[in-house]
DNA sequence: AAAAAAT
C-alpha cells in the first residue's frame, strides 16, 4: 500500500536530489510519489490523492524541482518558476522546508537553488528581499502571495508550475476568490498539480475548469477508506464538563507520545490548553488568535518534544507532519468528514500506529451522524457506545459506574457531579448498534494492549485560583472504522491513471518534516 | 457556523 518497487534513482530523479533524499533516509518512494513521477515530469496536469502522511509533498516536490532544474530551454533566472500554495502559514513553513531540503544540492550556475516561503503574519521586508535576490520556487499562503504580487515584488508571470497543496481546502469558498485572482496572474501555459488526501467530487469538477485534462492519480482505490488501518478510532459520548477530565486520563495512557487535541473554536482551544497546563501537562495552544510568533513557537516546541500536548483549531488539522504523534483527540467534533480525516491524519503517519479518540457531546450527535455516515464508520450514535468498548475504556482508564458505563469523573464536589450523572442517557441505549461497537474499536485490530491503571495526575480538584470555568457546549464521541490499503487508479475526467503494481510494504522513507522559519 | 488567509 505504501510503496511500489523502484527507487528514486531508478525513476530518473537527478543525482543531487537523490543524494539529498537518501541522506534523509528516503530511497524508496511512496506509492503516490512513484505514480506521480512520470506524468509530473512530462508536464501533465494532475490531481494526486493519497492518504495522510503518505508522501504527497515529495510527490509533487521532487518532480517540480527536477523539472525546472532540468529545463534547458528556460534556464532559471531568479524569477519564480514554480509556486506552491498552502492553506496555513505553518504548513507553508513546513513545505518550503521540505522542498529546500530536497533541493539543497541543486545549483543554478554559481548560486544555490532557492526555495522561499511567502506568508502573512510576518514582516514584509525579509520576504521582499529574498524575492529580489532571486527565488526559484515559492511556497506561500494566498493572501501574502497576492499582496506581494500586486505590489510588484513577486513576479508570477514566469511560472511554469503551480501546485495547490490541500487542494480541496484551497478551492473551498474561503480561499477560492484569492486562488482565482492568483490564477489570473499566472501564464496560461503552466502545469497545475493538485494534491490532497480528500477530494470531494464537486471540487474535482471545479478544478477541471482551470486545469488542462488532468489525470487523477490515487495511491489507494476509490472505495478504500481515507483513514489508515493502523489508526484505531474510538468515539465516546461525553458531557461538556467531563471532557477535560477524560482527556487528562487519556493523556496518561501507557505508550502515549505526542498528542494533538482539536477543538472547533479558538477560544476553546486556548481554554483547554490552559486547563491541561494547570493540571501539569506540558501543553500549549495553536490557533488564529495568537500572534504568528506564538503560533510558530508552540508548534516548534511540540516538534522538539519540549511539550507533548498541542491543543489546536483546524489551523493544524492539515498537512502538519510531526513524528510520533501517537494520539489525536477530537475535543469537539470537526465541521465535516474532510476535517475528521485530516485531523486524525496527524497520527498514524508513514505506517506507524495511531489512536484517534473523538468525544461527542449531545448537541453534536446529529452532526456526528453525518460524518459517520459519510465515512462509513458505523457508529452514528455515540450515545450507544456509552457502555461499550470496555477494552478501550480500560486502556484509557476512563471511569465507569457500577453498571460498567463510562461515567463522570470522580470529583470532590460530588453534589454537582451526582446531579449530572443522573441525567446521563442510560435510557437511550438501544442495543441495536452495540454489536458494532462491542469490545475493540471499530475497524481496528482485534488485539490491543490492555488497560493501564495510571493514576490521575491530579484528580479533578477545584483549583482555588482558577476562575469558574465557563462551559461551552459541543461534544463528541464514538468509534471509527478500519481501513484498507493498496493502490489503484482513478479515472479523473477524461484521463485516468494506471493503478500501481504490487505495493511493497516498507516503513520509513518518504516525507519529512523540516520547517524553517 | 467555524477557521483560515493581507494589513
Amino acid at each position: 500500500m505504501t510503496h511500489l518497487n523502484k527507487t528514486f534513482a531508478e525513476l530518473g530523479v537527478r543525482d543531487e536530489i537523490v543524494r539529498a533524499l537518501a541522506e534523509d533516509g528516503k530511497v524508496h518512494p511512496f506509492a503516490i510519489q512513484e505514480l506521480t513521477m512520470p506524468l509530473a515530469l512530462a508536464g501533465d496536469d494532475l490531481i494526486g490523492q493519497a492518504r495522510t502522511g503518505m508522501g504527497k509533498t515529495l510527490a509533487f516536490g521532487v518532480p517540480l524541482l527536477q523539472r525546472i532544474a532540468d529545463d534547458t530551454e528556460r534556464p532559471l533566472t531568479g524569477i519564480p518558476r514554480a509556486l506552491v500554495l498552502v492553506p496555513t502559514r505553518e504548513l507553508c513553513l513546513q513545505v518550503s522546508g521540505d522542498l529546500a531540503a530536497a533541493a539543497r544540492y541543486l545549483r543554478v550556475g554559481d548560486r544555490k537553488f532557492t526555495v522561499t516561503s511567502i506568508y502573512g503574519g510576518r514582516p514584509y521586508e525579509p520576504q521582499i528581499e529574498a524575492l529580489q535576490k532571486g527565488v526559484d520556487v515559492g511556497v506561500g499562503t494566498p493572501g501574502r502571495v497576492l499582496d506581494l504580487a500586486q505590489q510588484g515584488h513577486l513576479q508570477l508571470g514566469g511560472l511554469s508550475v503551480l501546485v495547490l497543496d490541500e487542494a480541496d481546502e484551497m478551492l473551498d469558498l474561503g480561499f477560492l476568490p484569492d486562488i482565482e485572482r492568483i490564477l489570473r496572474l499566472i501564464p496560461e501555459r503552466r502545469q497545475a498539480m493538485l494534491f490532497s488526501a480528500t477530494m470531494p467530487d464537486p471540487i474535482i469538477t471545479l478544478a477541471r475548469t482551470f486545469m488542462n485534462k488532468p489525470t487523477h492519480i490515487r495511491a489507494e482505490a476509490p472505495h478504500q477508506s481515507a483513514v489508515h488501518s493502523t489508526t484505531e478510532q474510538y468515539v465516546y459520548r461525553a458531557h461538556a464538563l467531563d471532557k477535560v477530565e477524560m482527556i487528562s486520563r487519556i493523556l496518561q495512557a501507557e505508550g502515549r507520545g505526542a498528542t494533538m487535541i482539536f477543538t472547533r473554536t479558538k477560544r476553546t482551544a486556548q481554554k483547554v490548553a490552559d486547563e491541561l497546563a494547570e493540571r501539569g501537562f506540558k501543553a500549549a495552544a495553536v490557533h488564529g488568535d495568537l500572534g504568528q510568533g506564538a503560533r510558530e513557537k508552540a508548534l516548534q516546541a511540540f516538534r522538539t518534544g519540549e511539550i507533548d500536548v498541542l491543543v489546536a483549531t483546524d489551523v493544524a488539522a492539515r498537512g502538519i507532519d510531526i513524528e510520533d504523534v501517537t494520539h489525536v483527540i477530537n475535543y469537539q467534533i470537526p465541521e465535516d468528514e474532510q476535517s475528521y480525516v485530516h485531523r486524525i491524519g496527524r497520527t498514524g503517519r508513514k505506517g506507524k500506529a495511531g489512536v484517534a479518540v473523538t468525544l461527542v457531546d449531545w448537541d453534536e450527535l446529529t452532526r456526528w451522524a453525518l460524518i459517520d455516515k459519510a465515512l462509513g464508520l458505523g457508529c452514528p450514535d455515540p450515545a450507544e457506545t456509552y457502555s461499550t468498548s470496555p477494552h478501550l475504556y480500560e486502556e484509557l482508564n476512563i471511569p465507569k459506574d457500577a453498571k460498567g458505563r463510562v461515567g463522570p469523573p470522580h470529583r470532590p464536589d460530588a453534589k454537582r457531579v451526582s446531579a449530572r450523572s443522573e441525567e446521563r442517557p442510560t435510557r437511550t441505549r438501544t442495543r441495536v448498534r452495540r454489536r458494532t461497537l462491542r469490545g475493540k474499536p471499530i475497524g481496528s485490530h482485534p488485539e490491543t494492549p490492555a488497560a493501564e491503571q495510571a493514576p490521575t495526575p491530579e484528580s479533578a480538584e477545584e483549583k482555588p485560583g482558577s476562575a469558574p470555568r465557563r462551559r461551552r457546549r459541543r461534544r463528541r464521541t464514538t468509534a471509527g472504522a478500519g481501513t484498507p490499503t493498496a493502490n489503484s487508479t482513478g479515472g479523473g475526467n477524461g484521463s485516468s491513471t494506471p493503478a500501481s503494481g504490487a505495493m511493497a510494504e516498507k516503513a520509513g522513507a518518504a516525507t519529512a518534516a523540516a520547517a524553517g522559519g
